[in-house]
DNA sequence: GGCATGCTTCGGCATGGACCGAAGCATGGC
DNA sequence: GCCATGCTTCGGTCCATGCCGAAGCATGCC
């Protein structure tokens, strides 16, 4: 009964259009600002910033803050598959996962660049899905642990990890400007960077914050991760 | 953008606590009468009606009628699939399988009892679902066949399929009325039926449509369908 | 400090839709 | 034929909620 009350509460919160329409903007995983959720939904802040808060409430969204923006995206992998299920009777098929650009105007910038003192863009991105996909580390959003399998990894990437009580700083996601995802901060996020310098994998392209992939950096991001950088 | 609308329209259709009880009330896959899914939603049959119409337009509901009664079940798979989804996310947890007992009160008769010339009950339901599981039969609301796979193995059970052009009438789902789901029908049904009293496996209480299922009953329904009548 | 930007809260309006009472069709039993 | 039952359609009420304008906090840039 109470599940009943439940479920409708939850289907309410996906049934209006404009919220929908936030939804399945979030639906590929990365994180918008609450502006942008208004924009693609066509109506104003105030009026989305009540959708937001009430879908954060029934825990369809997380929320993060980044300086004076709110990052929101999907909370569980749960509700991106219950959406797709929703999808399916509605006679949508399969999420048309469309290519939306927003973020660094600069390509190589978007690629690959360096957010503090560690890897961002793209390449920051796929180096912390692959690890994470590999069970090397796991993420969360307010820290993250490096298992066992990704002491051994780093190991042998030349990165001692940090065996002192500071685990947790040691890995730390970080939301990634253009790519809306999280990357590897923290001491790991660190290490790692100054490895691809150190192995010639990226370099710095003077006066920015840009780095290249090097012809011995494609190879060894593949070899190590299994990166394919299009 | 039209497939936000369409999402939200569908999610808005399960929003509703009334509409969420009934399409609850169904997840097991039976089928209820208008009345008897007013009665569990707690609103009056004209208000249901309604209810029941737009779920039914939109694809979430199928109707069959049969006498006076409107029979309203699931339409397909995919629609429980998106309610547990929804539940899941709700934080309901996967759906309980509450046993609900409606129908005849007669414990016998509603374990086995013949139905016009076949079988029915949670016999003649547990004949269906084992040879549509084996892909013996494939059961749809109009109609359904018997496959290659189907007459091979009535044949070894002595029966004859009938190989004239009436092939779509000689298979064909019956709604139980205490299982609220199908059983087998047409002349199949009659077939299975008087096979199942000429091996017997069963046989009738006098006066009375209830049958008995027999000791040598339960070894040949075991051995041939798989069943295990608790 | 002052200003701009991003987001939230508050108040009031308006639309949508859930609900029921009453009446209208079907179907089945007599 | 009649009546009972099950369901639907129609009409009207009422509440929930989505929406925006205006104002109020935060944060960042100068």
């Amino acid at each position: 009964m109470s599940s009943n009350a439940a479920m409708a509460e939850t289907a309410a919160l996906v049934g209006d259009p404009a919220r929908a329409c936030m939804l399945n903007a979030l639906m590929d995983g990365r994180a918008l600002t609450a502006g942008e959720l208004a924009s693609v939904a066509g109506i104003t802040a105030q009026t989305a910033s009540g959708h937001l808060a009430r879908l954060s409430a029934a825990g369809l969204l997380a929320m993060e803050r980044q300086g004076r923006h709110r990052y929101h995206r999907l909370a569980t992998p749960a509700v991106a598959r219950m959406l797709e299920a929703i999808m399916m009777v509605a006679g949508g098929g399969p999420p048309p996962a469309r290519p939306r650009r927003i973020g660094p105007a600069d390509a190589a910038m978007r690629n690959a660049r360096t957010c503090y003192d560690h890897l961002a863009g793209r390449l920051g991105v796929a180096i912390a899905d692959a690890m994470a996909a590999r069970g090397q580390v796991e993420l969360a959003t307010d820290g993250g642990v490096v298992t066992p399998a990704g002491v051994e990894f780093l190991t042998g990437l030349g990165i001692a990890p940090d065996a002192g009580g500071s685990r947790r700083a040691f890995c730390k996601p970080c939301l990634d400007w253009s790519e809306r995802r999280h990357h590897l901060a923290g001491g790991l996020g660190a290490a790692l960077c100054t490895r691809c310098f150190e192995l010639g994998w990226v370099k710095r392209v003077p006066a920015s914050r840009t780095v290249l992939v090097t012809r011995a950096g494609e190879a060894g991001l593949r070899q190590a991760f299994g990166i394919e950088l299009g």
